[in-house]
DNA sequence: GGAGCTATGTTCGCTAACGTCCAGACCGCG
DNA sequence: CGCGGTCTGGACGTTAGCGAACATAGCTCC
């Protein structure tokens, strides 16, 4: 996660006018989050949100009997604490930091009053929510219907859509366990793409290569989570 | 769906003070809803919200390629509508009845503008839609992972809660669409649960005969929804 | 009381993914 | 340079569920 070209800012925040904008940074700090680093765990009560500057954060619904299937990634398009915006201080979803980078972060308190009186703002992380949503939904679906190579591409598009790079690091490890998978059938399908021509790994280091053919290679729930997005912001 | 005992509630405007739920249903019409009609298919907009009373209003997911998945379900502890609660007037899920009866509706503009006036009601629902949020998070999981037996049983127990009965109406063939299996996997499952005495059904009329043994026969994502649901109301 | 529909039950071979285990390949570190 | 950890690649046999087709059983309606 090399920060040479910083990107500083967060699409939600990015939505609001200059001096609202301004008042909301002005109630954050920035944090370096870290690789692995657990933000969230069910059954303790939600300290902060965070809105992602270059980091990932990935949730993941927790299942007796397995690590777990990652239901949501969240980048610096939208906000990690999405049930404080609903007026619950708890969540059922894991939050790991998926990809070290800085993000915003502020008290859940401070976030509760800030929504209260800054109008434009709840407006914002309320459909945010409606976004997050639409995703776990079509997670849902996707996770019941498609097969492991097509969930891959999925993932790595969502991911460097999120990361703003060609190549970021993830493990075959890693990726067995967001998608819910052995990690034999990853390396299947990362293989499978490989000879394709789509991508390049190599030690947990994936460039992506033809995002085009990518797209092609991904489900329609890549496109669908795109779509949600793009009908209420943009 | 011998309408014997009608419940004339809905369990999130029970939880409104007197004077503001009567103000709320000054707002609504009392409308019968029958098997299978679509309340709503992406695409549209919303026109109308529906606070069910004895109906039961199936969530789907459309996936290109089969006949979507359930991944939602609407009794009269809930509302349908959750998209208008974070001011975006469309969804991605198709809404269709499941279960015939008489449910609560409200126009869709007037609904917004109530939900701004009256800040109990925004509450209740703000809370519904982290419910809504846990339950699509947990049924992904749930589909990938559980086997169809457990799927069907935790399917039956949330349906028996939401309609009040021992007994009610659903075939194996509307089952197999709404748990995304064919309908010889219900087939299989359903035998596997009236053996055990658990069931008994005939011809699309199912009996729940021991509620606990289903539980037990259940994946625990049951629990996990109703705790979802206990720990922002009640 | 048959005709016809709808619902349920059963069978076939097939496949994507499973769990487990081991082999190679690469990298950094001492 | 070699050692040990991490990452990737393959090889078993197993299994839940698939798709398609066919067989029965109950209800309804004339």
């Amino acid at each position: 996660m090399a920060p040479s070209t910083r990107i500083a800012t967060n699409r939600l925040l990015d939505a609001l006018p200059v001096h609202e904008r301004k008042r909301v940074l002005a109630g954050t700090e920035t944090v370096e989050l870290t690789f692995a680093e657990a933000l969230y765990v069910p059954g303790n009560v939600l300290g902060h949100v965070y809105f992602p500057l270059e980091a990932l954060i990935s949730l993941i619904v927790p299942i007796e009997g397995s690590a777990g299937l990652e239901v949501g990634l969240v980048g610096n398009e939208g906000m990690f604490g999405i049930p404080l915006v609903l007026g619950v201080d708890v969540s059922s979803l894991r939050a790991v930091v998926q990809g070290s980078g800085a993000a915003l972060r502020m008290d859940a308190a401070q976030f509760c009053k800030e929504i209260e009186r800054n109008e434009t703002l709840h407006r914002v992380v309320d459909r945010y929510a409606f976004v997050h949503l639409s995703e776990l939904a079509q997670t849902a679906g996707c996770t019941r219907y498609h097969l492991v190579e097509a969930r891959l591409a999925r993932w790595l598009l969502m991911t460097q859509d999120r990361v703003h790079a060609r190549v970021f690091h993830v493990t075959q490890e890693f990726l067995a366990l967001m998608l819910g998978v052995r990690r034999v059938g990853v390396t299947r399908a990362a293989g499978s793409l490989q000879n394709l021509g789509l991508i390049q790994y190599s030690r947990g280091r994936i460039t992506v290569l033809d995002r085009r053919g990518l797209k092609a290679a991904a489900c329609a729930c890549y496109g669908a989570d795109l779509a949600a997005y793009a009908s209420v912001f943009g």
